[in-house]
DNA sequence: AAATTAATGTGTCATAAGTACATATTTATT
DNA sequence: AATAAATATGTACTTATGACACATTAATTT
């Protein structure tokens, strides 16, 4: 068997007992960002550990044996949201010793991006609901440090690299994007720079359209080039069965 | 126990055996750069696997269930080149099904910085050996790419963060400075400009000395000053016991 | 219908950063 | 003493960033 194999050869020079390599479970976490009233919010469930009763926790799972990383990112993602056309990014992996009160599980933390407003969740089972980045305070595990960490790694994206379309709708108008800009940053920014900015990166298209649900005079909508769009695009779930 | 808890708790929504998810493995692997006659080098073995036989792998191992991801990397730099002050940074996790011919095994992978001349290895076992990046072809398991992705994050970072003085030695002329960023990034800068950036920076002080092993006119020696160098220092490896 | 309100849309100037580029100086070597 | 080779350094041009104000448009109120 394969599997023997390995748990030989690497046990070969160690005192340890091979069997204590497959003690460790690995699992994927998602912090799932969404936009909604001018506020980044994170998709989050009630934990179901009691040692964490109360407490929130990031969308996550074992990774099954048949599943690579982002296979059982999105496997996650549609079962728990009903959706699977999202974009989603590793970040890193977790693996303190005392991270899980029940044993040694080490997690690959992704974030992720959709906008609620157009992908209607179930938000059905567990007690799965959107909350304000800004106002959760402790969470279950260390799933606190992990959602830093991703906010941390979409600010830095969000300045390079046309991600942030993910979170909004097919069409927008430039104050949307600029305030979803300050939602993630948390900063405020000017108005005319910010265009500047924007119109410099030549993501955008003016399709000649306005918005018409606003109580004011209505900006002009935008789309992302179609160029930018392709890293959605994701492959689907592969059933390969390994062993 | 708390671990059958674990299994138990995952496996109650789910068709498959809860062993199942005890049947993956990880590991980390270490892309360790030096830096040597102006070229950056990695730290590779030979592969013990026949399915590799003759190519080259990254340095790593199984992680025990009593260290955490950090400690694992520190161990397996302790045992193969003796060393334990180093520069190491995780960079991305890598979980194809198909990734290791013996089994399945997840892989978290790190990269780190040492200074070649200054940090003796035991290069006894394995055929351990420094190798130009710019010359790996083939390697061992998806190594190659996990090289490239170091290669990239190192790349990244060595544009903002003073992690480049890890790779040289306590003092350095801006020539050589200069040649090793450019032995990183893969194109000339110029010298004026780079000099401008650097100080700018202020990351170094001159120590006023000269170099004085050099066949030409000497430059001015220069070090990093000291509230750049904490990041190299890390905790040790604690022996904690866990199950 | 006119006045008011509130947000859109746009440009300039000052400062900072990036890029291209050449000459005098110093040391080792011949 | 002459030569070779590398160090040290500054300026002009372009591009990016940051602060800042006013006319325009559409919806709402009077």
């Amino acid at each position: 068997m394969t599997e023997k194999e390995l748990r030989l050869k690497t046990a070969e020079v160690e005192k340890i007992s091979p069997l204590d390599y497959f003690k460790i479970a690995i699992s994927v976490d998602s912090v799932i960002f969404g936009y909604e009233e001018k506020e980044l919010k994170v998709l989050l469930i009630k934990s179901d550990l009691e040692e964490f009763a109360g407490l929130h926790s990031l969308l996550g799972d074992l990774i099954r044996t048949d599943e690579d990383l982002e296979t059982a990112s999105y496997r996650i993602l549609k079962e728990r949201t009903g959706l699977d056309d999202v974009f989603l990014e590793q970040v890193q992996a977790f693996g303190s010793l005392d991270r899980h009160p029940s044993g040694r599980v080490i997690t690959i933390a992704y974030y992720s991006l959709l906008d609620i407003k157009h992908h209607k969740l179930q938000l059905s089972h567990n007690e799965l609901n959107w909350h304000p980045v800004n106002e959760i305070k402790k969470m279950a595990f260390d799933h606190k440090i992990i959602l830093e960490s991703c906010l941390n790694r979409l600010q830095q994206q969000v300045m390079e690299h046309p991600v942030i379309f993910n979170l909004l709708p097919e069409k927008f108008s430039l104050r949307e994007l600029q305030e979803l800009y300050q939602a993630i940053l948390g900063f405020e920014l000017d108005r005319r720079n910010f265009r500047k900015k924007i119109s410099l990166k030549d993501w955008l298209i003016d399709i000649d359209e306005m918005e018409n649900d606003v109580p004011h005079r209505p900006g002009k909508l935008y789309k992302l080039k179609q160029e930018f769009k392709k890293k959605m695009a994701r492959k689907k779930i592969s059933v390969l069965t390994f062993d």
